[in-house]
RNA sequence: GUCCGGUUCGUCUAGGGGUUAGGACACCGCCCUUUCACGGCGGCAACACGGGUUCAAAUCCCGUACCGGAUACCA
């Protein structure tokens, strides 16, 4: 029998992490197993369904992406099929009318309300007591053919069920083991609410038979709604899939991980929206509640899909860790990890659409960056200083040949294989990175303090290393030519140097030493000029990558300063 | 209240009778260095508690504590 599962969000709200994970690991175990995955939006509570929160909830999977099946089922048009099945019931005495009336509302909460009858009823309260369960059959029909409102409750542990051994429900969680649960523990459910409204329970084993489903994986908080879903699949006299459990994702406190509570952390479409690649989050989401065994923490689809098996869930609850007041640590620190891991190690062509669309958006993408019918990641020999230190001798004299031009698709995809290795999120290329690709960028006050308030000499320095670069490399009249999209940084004719990382590399050395100060001054004082921010590659590679007009021009720049 | 589940570094976890209790993140230190949130090396840090069983318990059993879930004419 293929492997059929689903995974069934109510929406009432955005995608809940939880719910997400959930997801996950039904999308896992399909691919796992070579099954289905179904997708089913449980819409019956009308006054708190949205189709917002449906579109939300399909946005996350799709960004995830897991991708479903089948059509996905809505519960609410199943609502027919769901009476006919309690009147079944009815009908074959499985089930009773209830004519209570039903219970006013309170000003409590409904939580407390549910812990305030339990306490009052001091565990007394014995679940058959309800007068209209052993009704006849007709003052049943009579009340009812006379307009009585009334529910149907399901007859839990009747008399026909009393020659058997124990009076229980019971089952084999594929997570939490053997899960016992005497009749006497459960109230006879209310399946059919007085108003014709099905409940919870009375669509889930309805919907999860119509639809086949062979393992329900869900939320541990189902834990007790199984025994009486079991029930319900005993009275319709069909076997129970197999159930397996997910411990809970709880916040930092242990408590509920909640929107009311602690916002949009909980929210998936949150970390799409700050950056976050869907493989790292995957990845991180993956590895709350489940293990592999291994000491390893990067795992593709492909390996989540191979290794993933319920023997692997683990029992106990996760924390999802972070801290509100901290910027820093707005979310769990291992996710922002992952992330960051994957940005930087990730292979250069499948993060670069990724960037592509970032800059799209921030308005910063420009079509040059697209290969012109080269393939798309071409390799691009290094010229960075550093590959070249072990030995003096072999440095190359002229690397122009090498450097891509700049604004080119070749400048681009180096580009973004430079700055990638600083970089937490998607974000960071079009804040912290901004200065690559545009001229519009903030400068970070608390860099200007530290690398150019505090040496003023810099003021004349930096125009002067301008002047001094555009003598060594300039080309003025390229630079005429087209301002935007320079040409390579050799000019035509011209016995200047290419302004690579090498040959920068000894002209800021020299005016230093003129200078008479650290080599760290004048870096991070360009460093800051130039990107806006203190932190980043290596400085040659900056000047190198922006090309020589940019930098003479930031280098000239007096905004920063004032 | 009752029922069910859980408890290994701050967090995610490995380990399921004999381990110097392992890894990852975070944190701290050192190194590299022109900066840094990159990288390298290192450090801090845990078996909830009490009884058993056993030559031997983080591991098995019982109890306690604490945490979580459920308990609805919500889903």
């Amino acid at each position: 029998m293929t492997v059929r599962v689903r995974f069934a969000p109510s929406p009432t709200g955005y995608l809940h992490l939880g719910a997400a994970r959930a997801a996950l690991f039904n999308y896992l175990y399909a691919r796992k197993t070579g099954g289905r995955f179904l997708l089913r939006i449980e819409d019956t509570d009308l006054a708190r369904s949205t189709e917002e929160s449906t579109r939300s909830i399909l946005d996350g999977l799709q960004w995830l992406e897991l991708g479903h099946d089948e059509e996905i089922v809505f519960q609410s048009e199943n609502a027919e099929k769901h009476r006919a099945t309690a009147k079944r019931l009815l009908e074959e005495g499985k089930a009773y009318r209830d004519f209570t009336q039903k219970a006013a509302p309170s000003d409590l909460n409904v939580k407390d309300q549910i812990r305030e009858r339990a306490r009052q009823n001091q565990g007394e309260k014995n679940m058959r007591d309800n007068e209209y369960r052993d009704l006849s059959k007709q003052e049943s029909d009579d009340r009812a053919a006379a307009g009585e409102p009334f529910a149907i409750r399901l007859k839990v542990g009747t008399a026909s069920d009393s020659d058997r051994v124990s009076l229980k429900t019971s089952f084999t969680d594929a997570v939490y083991g053997l899960q016992e649960r005497a009749y006497a523990e459960t109230e006879d459910l209310v399946l059919l609410r007085s108003d014709g409204h099905p409940l919870y329970n009375l669509a889930v084993v309805c919907d999860d038979i119509e639809m086949q489903i062979t393992h329900v994986i869900r939320g541990q908080d189902h834990l007790t709604n199984t025994h009486k879903q079991i029930l319900i699949y005993e009275a319709l006299g069909v076997t129970p899939p197999t159930f397996a459990h997910l411990p809970l994702i709880l916040a930092p406190n242990k408590g509920k991980l909640s929107k009311r509570k602690h916002g949009e952390v909980v929210s998936l479409t949150t970390y799409r929206d700050a950056g976050f690649l869907a493989a790292a989050f995957r990845n991180f989401l993956a590895l709350l509640g489940w293990s592999t065994g291994e000491e390893k923490e990067i795992y593709s689809l492909e390996e989540l899909i191979e290794k993933f098996s319920l023997d692997g869930v683990h029992r106990s609850n996760a924390v999802f860790n972070f801290t509100e007041n901290d910027p820093r640590k707005w979310t769990d620190d291992k996710a922002q990890w992952m992330n960051a891991e994957y940005i930087r190690t990730m292979p250069l062509d499948e993060l670069l659409p990724f960037v592509k669309a970032e800059l799209k958006s921030a308005k910063l993408w420009r079509e040059e960056y697209d290969p012109e019918g080269r393939a798309l990641t071409s390799t691009v020999p290094s010229t960075r200083a550093a590959d070249f230190q072990t030995d003096d001798e072999e440095r190359p004299e002229n690397l122009a040949f090498d450097i891509p031009e700049i604004g080119s698709h070749d400048w681009y995809v180096r580009t973004v294989d430079l700055i990638r290795q600083r970089f937490f999120t998607l974000k960071d290329f079009s804040s912290q990175g901004r200065a690559y690709f545009s001229e519009d960028y903030d400068f970070d006050p608390a860099a200007i303090d530290k690398n150019l308030t505090k040496f003023p000499d810099l003021r004349v320095w930096l125009p002067e290393l301008a002047d001094r670069f555009e003598t060594e490399f300039g080309d003025v009249e390229a630079a005429a030519d087209s301002p935007r999209v320079s040409s390579p940084h050799v000019s035509k004719g011209s016995s200047r140097k290419p302004f690579t990382e090498l040959n920068i590399e000894t002209v800021v050395k020299a005016f230093t030493e003129e200078k008479a100060t650290k080599l760290g001054v004048i870096m991070n004082g360009a460093r800051t000029l130039l990107t806006g921010v203190a932190v980043g590659p290596s400085m040659l590679s900056v000047f190198e990558t922006l090309g020589v007009e940019r930098t003479v021009m930031r280098l000239r720049s007096r905004v920063a300063w004032n």
